[in-house]
RNA sequence: CGGGGUGUAGCGUAGCCCGGUAUCGCGUCUGCUUUGGGAGCAGAAGGUCGUAGGUUCAAAUCCUGCCACCCCGACCA
């Protein structure tokens, strides 16, 4: 464990690369610019996809699987969508290995594919295949699945959870028969990624669309949620894609209405990924360790027994049992560190390290008074408190901790939104302070590209709540409507 | 993919310029004492020096290729 850390503010990017490692969530496989989830990161995430998968199932979503592999063929289908993805593409050629005469292990010329398979970047393609063969009528729409799966993209530059080259996610892919429905779907998804990512990763988020340039590659539209790390930096937390009739037409899915006639297919597709950890753990963690928000925390509580005796460790530990149940009883998650091998201050730091939200500490002197020590992780409080009725108090605690996280989070971010009228203020606000900028912008991509250039800012969205305003673009001076987001991102 | 840097025990490192088989700390193991904020003392174990070649009597050290990571850039739903 390292006791001399880099802070925050010292070097932000060290200080997330030690974290992910320290606190066990993470760490580099042999493999370039892959990962290996460990148990305890893997954990955080199995939190988040049981909530989210139960949100989706809500709103009438199935989940489904579909091939890790996608024939070179129907990738090439939807031009604009090969076109986004081609350059990072890992691609198979060949399905057989074999020794040669030195005894070492080569790719068997022998067996070369006819037509070569891509590792899937993205699962539109293999879906509207698969679409066209059960769409036919009205009657067959809409349809609503979603996937787990993991994904590749050949990443020339990678951090953990941030940009992995293979990572994992959710892709929602519905079908619908009209444009209406499939952007209700669109928007329904962008506010339910909202929604789980303010409530349960308490990350206060910005809904909003991308620019053109922004798109995703074969949608009509992207929606998108924008959350703000504590460097000043955003991150796309989560999109949510209008795709108009593009892949339909793209694999000739049509069905035929109540009217009688033939008609494309209407399409969204939505996803999040494991990225989201890299969002959890930015926005909330600081220079002792990470912070977990008590929604997604693997273990919400922890237990620590003090003792000197074998004696004292008895006793403590079978109140620490009795205070273990009661809050199982009420559905909290609890972890009793029992371990004999470590000292509590070591297991204080080790637990402050992994973010567990509370931590009761229990010694003799708490046995002879009925009391615990409690302390919180968000605001490094501690108090003495009555073991009777502990499970109200910490059920409070818990959901006060949520609380103050998403606070705290939100008035960072609400203080770090400047709205700028002028270049030269655009330019020194990003420098000094970062954070979004709300500034006109006259809608044309090239002015985009420009500022990207100049400031490597780029528009993040233009938020769904925006005012329409007159004014001038913030770089060319040309007459802009409203407002849009700027910012340096992940 | 271009530029720069790094790779030595589980982790962090010294040694590299100037070649002679590897330093220190943490951790690990054993024992005793400890336990309310990262314990102390004593002893011990642990190394293909990223990898493959080359130069040399001799390579962690010099040279070349490759792999991986970090930073900057380009790229990136």
């Amino acid at each position: 464990m390292a006791f001399e850390k880099v802070k925050r503010s010292e070097n932000y990017s060290e200080w997330y690369n030690n974290l992910v490692k320290d606190a066990d969530l993470a760490e580099h496989a042999a493999v370039k610019g892959c990962m290996i989830i460990k148990p305890y990161g893997y954990a955080i995430w199995e939190k988040m996809q049981q909530q989210l998968d139960k949100m989706f199932k809500e709103t009438g979503h199935s989940n489904a699987y579909f091939p890790l592999l996608i024939p070179k063929s129907f990738f090439e289908k939807e031009e604009k969508n090969a076109e986004g993805f081609a350059k990072e593409c890992a691609v198979v050629t060949h399905y057989r290995l074999k020794v040669d005469e030195n005894r070492k292990i080569i790719v068997d010329p022998e067996a070369k594919l006819e037509e070569e398979l891509i590792i899937r970047p993205t699962s539109e393609a293999i879906i509207w295949n698969t679409y066209k063969s059960w769409i036919q009528s009205y009657r067959d729409l809409p349809i609503l699945l979603n996937q787990w799966a993991n994904v590749m993209r050949w990443e020339m530059r990678t951090r953990l959870f941030l940009r992995t080259s293979e990572f994992l996610w959710q892709e929602g892919h519905t079908a619908h028969a009209n444009a209406e429905e499939a952007l209700v779907e669109t928007k329904q998804m962008l506010d339910i990624y909202a929604e789980f990512a303010e409530t349960f990763l308490g990350v206060p988020v910005i809904k909003g669309v991308k620019t053109p340039n922004e798109t995703f590659a074969g949608a009509v539209e992207t929606y998108c949620i924008e959350g703000l790390m504590q460097d000043g930096k955003a991150l796309q937390m989560g999109t949510s894609h209008f795709l108009g009739q593009n892949f339909a037409k793209a694999f000739d899915v049509k069905f035929q209405s109540k009217e009688g006639k033939l008609e494309y297919v209407w399409a969204t597709s939505w996803g999040v990924s494991t990225r989201l950890m890299g969002a959890l753990i930015m926005a909330h963690s600081d220079d002792e360790g990470l912070v977990l928000p008590p929604n997604l925390a693997p273990h919400q509580i922890v237990i620590v027994p003090i003792y000197r005796t074998d004696e004292e460790r008895e006793n403590v530990e079978a109140a620490a049992k009795d205070i273990k149940q009661k809050l199982e009883v009420n559905n909290i998650s609890v972890k009793f560190d029992n371990r004999d091998t470590h000292k509590p201050g070591y297991k204080f730091a080790e637990w402050e390290l992994k973010g567990v939200p509370l931590r009761i500490g229990i010694g003799p002197r708490d046995i002879l008074n009925g009391t615990v020590e409690l302390a919180r992780r968000d605001t490094k409080e501690k108090s003495v408190t009555s073991i009777e009725g502990i499970e109200n108090t910490v059920k409070l605690l818990l959901s006060e901790i949520q609380t103050t996280i998403f606070n705290r989070a939100k008035i960072f971010r609400d203080s770090s939104i400047h709205e700028v009228n002028t270049w030269e203020e655009f330019q020194i606000i990003l420098e000094e302070k970062a954070g979004f900028i709300s500034a006109h912008w006259d809608g044309n991509s090239e002015t985009e590209d420009k500022i990207k250039q100049l400031t490597k800012a780029t528009i993040r969205c233009i938020p769904l709540n925006n005012l329409l305003e007159d004014g001038k673009c913030i770089l060319t001076g040309n007459p802009s409507k409203q407002r849009v987001l700027f910012a340096k991102a992940y």
